[in-house]
DNA sequence: CTGAAAGCGCTTACAG
DNA sequence: CTGAAAGCGCTTACAG
């Protein structure tokens, strides 16, 4: 264990004060040419690196922020957070993940702000925590009937749309029965599921609940989408929409249903489904079509390719990481962005 | 932006001193019932909450640590921080993962420590950095013909060995030509590489060299598997093993290989590889076997699972975490370690 | 152009 | 049991 170097060290073999070695290697204020010189040669000859605590301490601020999202094994995650890396970069700020941690957890965290992957998470952070504990916080939002808090800006994917876009599309393909597979009951009150039910209710009419494959009664715990909202659960739960996708299939096929293609809830959730179909001797996209939202890097790697809708998840996630910077340093920011959607033709879907 | 409240607001309402305050809320050294109870009510009122920034600085913990990884898109690496954070928490530590930190913003982290994800990862950064600059490091091993710096403690995956025990079990499959599909040239000297040309050797006699699939001739940049010690090299690349599992299944088709069986270098490298074959028609397991390494979660969500072989990946990655930490706390630790290895049985191999 | 001083928020031996 | 004091490593107005 070598001996720390400081400023001081560095001070007293230059025989100045710690200030004037403080202005030369931050380039501010006035120092003296030779000095200068000297004290850059000094420095690096006692191999001297900075505290990163003792400054942030000073200048309270880390330069770290925090991308709080539970699930990592969720490519679309690792999607945006690639792209976060990016954006924080140019500001010189860093991007901290942390798979489990609390709300409590936070404070303890060294960073300047949050960003958190989805709304319900903001809402309930806000709710817990905004009042007592100041952090600079920005969201993603999926457009879902949650008030995020009025603190927190967004960027906003619109699932709804995109569910309108998806169905457009496999329309297009021919396919007139489309069913959907989502990890929320049906019941439930989300983007996704309400705009299946508007764009389908004139197709299926009175069987239209028959076609949305309700995973919830097979699962021990009934999630709905605002899961994150009940300030009784954990937040250390991962969801695993792998898990649940299988789940779907099976239900597909108990109840024999003449649907042309499946919508799922997104590509984790669709790499599950067509896995356990793949397993009974159903062909992708042959025997039927699979289409999903997120357009992660899981499902381009899926076999086959999975047809899937969403915006730019690099581009997403930067803007993300920027607009928290930006709101960190007191720059003038939107409260509301929304970002462009556009669908990533795979292997999944077949034209009938 | 609310005022941060700190010990000494707590100390002026209090009427006693800062230190009484600390040892209240720190629970250490002696204080009053009386006092500590209206400091523990006062706290709370106000909403203190300790500045961990500060706190570091003091005690000279940072209470995080690093795990420093470049792909973030291969499950495996997910695999071991999930595992890690449980580790870790035991310790009251955090672990971050920041994608694409070069070694130089290392420094400007705020840990006690780093995983390194490989071991000539380690070996670069001890060259580099190590001489003089201290930091606490452990890192992964896989038995690669590399020397890791003598003061970081490994924990090793014998991938040797596991090429040995995959292919004992393809034989029991009744499999005989075994090919091996791998990211780096026939001529680069690795674990996996070695091993399967040792026991491959009085198979394919002569014509051994065509039953590894060499990707390096099709792609721009020629890595070999020391990659990461060149100093020459970015640190900021990704490699991506799904793509060139593509370009392997080309390469095994264009050689019309007469293999019953694929071995793969991990399991992102067999996605890639199995979603090219049955693109052009080959059904997995049924015209052709494919195992791999890793036993990640990709491999898993995949269709069909891939059948793989690897250590627990949590618990590796909780044993490399518990490790830094007990040697960043100055306890008696080992330097070196392997983790047990096992078979995970999926859908990609078939009896022949 | 320079340096002494106060300060960031906390801890901890030490004298009382 | 308590509090003044020095200190962790750095920054930055301010007086010279």
């Amino acid at each position: 264990m070598e001996q720390k170097v400081t400023r001081k060290d560095i001070a007293k073999l230059a025989g100045v004060s710690v200030s004037v070695v403080s202005r030369t290697l931050n380039n501010s204020g006035y120092v003296a040419e030779e000095k200068k010189k000297r004290i850059l040669e000094i420095a690096n000859d006692l191999h001297y690196v900075p505290h990163p605590v003792a400054m942030s301490l000073q200048q309270a601020r880390t330069k770290q922020i925090l991308f709080y999202c539970k699930d990592l094994h969720n490519a679309f995650n690792i999607d945006l957070y690639t792209g976060m890396l990016e954006g924080a970069k140019d500001y010189g700020y860093m991007v901290l993940i942390n798979g489990n941690l609390e709300f409590d957890d936070i404070r303890n965290t060294m960073v300047d702000g949050i960003i958190f992957q989805n709304e319900a998470l903001a809402s309930r952070y806000a709710k817990e925590y905004g009042k007592n504990y100041y952090m600079p916080a920005v969201t993603a939002s999926f457009g879902e009937p949650v008030d995020p808090p009025k603190a927190v800006p967004v960027i906003e994917w619109d699932v709804s749309e995109s569910m309108d876009k998806a169905i457009a599309y496999l329309r297009k393909k021919g396919h007139r029965k489309i069913a959907y597979a989502s990890p929320y009951p049906y019941s439930d009150n989300n983007g996704r599921s309400n705009s299946w039910k508007r764009n389908m209710r004139y197709v299926f009419r009175d069987t239209l609940e028959n076609y949305y494959l309700d995973i919830s009664s097979l699962t021990e715990q009934k999630y709905s989408s605002t899961y994150w909202l009940d300030e009784r659960s954990r937040l250390s739960h991962e969801e695993t929409f792998y898990d649940k996708g299988g789940l779907a299939a099976d239900i597909f096929l108990g109840r024999k249903l003449d649907a042309t293609a499946i919508l799922c809830f997104n590509d984790e959730f669709a790499a599950g489904l067509i896995q356990r179909l793949e397993k009974r001797g159903y062909r992708i996209p042959e025997d039927l079509s699979v289409m999903s939202f997120d357009a992660s890097f899981h499902g381009r790697s899926f076999s086959p390719i999975i047809t899937s809708i969403a915006p730019d998840n690099k581009k997403f996630g930067s803007d993300l990481a920027t607009l928290l910077i930006r709101y960190i340093n007191g720059e003038k920011i939107s409260y509301f962005t929304r970002q462009p959607v556009h669908i990533r033709e795979g292997e999944s879907v077949k034209a009938v």
